[in-house]
DNA sequence: CCGCCGCTCTCCCTTAAGATAGAGACTGTC
DNA sequence: GACAGTCTCTATCTTAAGGGAGAGCGGCGG
């Protein structure tokens, strides 16, 4: 099964998999409500997931997707190779991930890793995996400020938005800043997207 | 004749348009050089061009193309419907833009517009022009100084790459802040991002 | 039970950013 | 030649941002 918004992509991956004799696409999904209902309906061998969508992101449908059916084989699609969620969505249960500019025997290989229960991980996911268990992560309401600190807000803007004093949100700004060793909250954006952290 | 980086969007446009009668895919690039390469061999009838490729993008591939071929037909293909990239590729001369989103029906339509050497505007974008006239545009020197905001630089950092002093660079900052409507220069960045001035 | 961690708050201090106002030099156009 | 627009620089002032240090409180795991 495929979901993804894109109808094009959507055709171009259906035109691959049903060229190969042993594999057939069985149902479509253009958001992430309509993967959900449409995994249900036809329990798919293997999903393969756009992690961007309207309506429902890629990390709530394998969310949902593993509580319906916790031996779920999903397989992660996305166009940016810095998208933090990869890793969400990995550890949450998804067997595999596949960036959207890959080769057709890559995302070939892939679906079939998958469907077979093994785990598929591309080799720019697995050098970004270790990077990463270096780097400090944030955590939640640090994200929380961070949305807002990309949004253009102000200390004192973010704090009424919290529901905390403008100290506060300085201490949690600051705490960003270190761990995303940036000068300024400018450049804390800019790291922040770049390791897929936010989304603007 | 089709230009993007991904494989998988490829392969779903060729899918669709080998379906049509009237329509042929007689080659496929990668990147921008490629494209550009790949037009002067071949010189299709149109061009579906992707905005945002590796080596060189969409402005100066469309740029290269219309001195090699000043009645090229041009079809600008793009996944974000903020991009600024593509009214300096509608005013270079490209004949018509689409978003990777749309329905399939109208992505034939598109192709088949502009191969027959009519416009095609996509609602979205004719909407997107006319807000546009009535906001001020950025001149030259204020966008190289946007980016180095974006990126997260100080005004005397900036003052430093530019040759500028600081007080120069300030004045540069406070007209892209009245013109983009900003209060902060990190607001400023969202706002230009979201406008597509800038890609991070 | 105690320690670690995350969240909250406080105070002080330094520096950067933004607001305001004015001005000279260089384009190109009408 | 006058004019408009851009880029450059100057100065002063107010406010926001960032650095450093400390401390109370609640949850969670060893």
């Amino acid at each position: 099964m495929l979901a993804d918004d894109h109808p094009v992509v959507r055709d171009g991956l259906a035109a691959m998999v049903n060229q190969q004799p042993d594999m057939e696409v069985v149902a479509e999904a253009g958001d992430g409500d309509e993967a959900i209902a449409c995994y249900e309906r036809n329990r798919p061998d293997v999903l393969v997931l756009d992690l961007r969508m309207p309506k429902r992101d890629g990390v709530a449908v394998v969310q949902r997707v593993l509580e319906i059916n916790p031996k779920a084989r999903i397989l992660i699609m996305t166009t940016y190779d810095g998208d933090e969620d990869i890793f969400q969505c990995l550890s949450q249960g998804a067997k595999g991930y596949l960036l959207k500019d890959a080769p057709r025997q890559e995302i070939l290989s892939a679906i079939r890793a998958v469907s077979e229960d093994r785990p598929y991980t591309s080799t720019t996911v697995a050098a970004k995996a270790l990077q990463r268990m270096a780097k400090p992560s944030l955590t939640q309401r640090e994200l929380d400020v961070l949305q807002l600190v990309a949004q253009g807000r102000s200390n004192k803007d973010i704090a009424r938005r919290l529901s905390i004093t403008e100290g506060t949100a300085k201490t949690h700004v600051k705490a960003i800043l270190t761990k995303l060793d940036a000068i300024s909250r400018t450049e804390a954006v800019a790291v922040a997207h770049k390791r897929g952290l936010i989304h603007l």
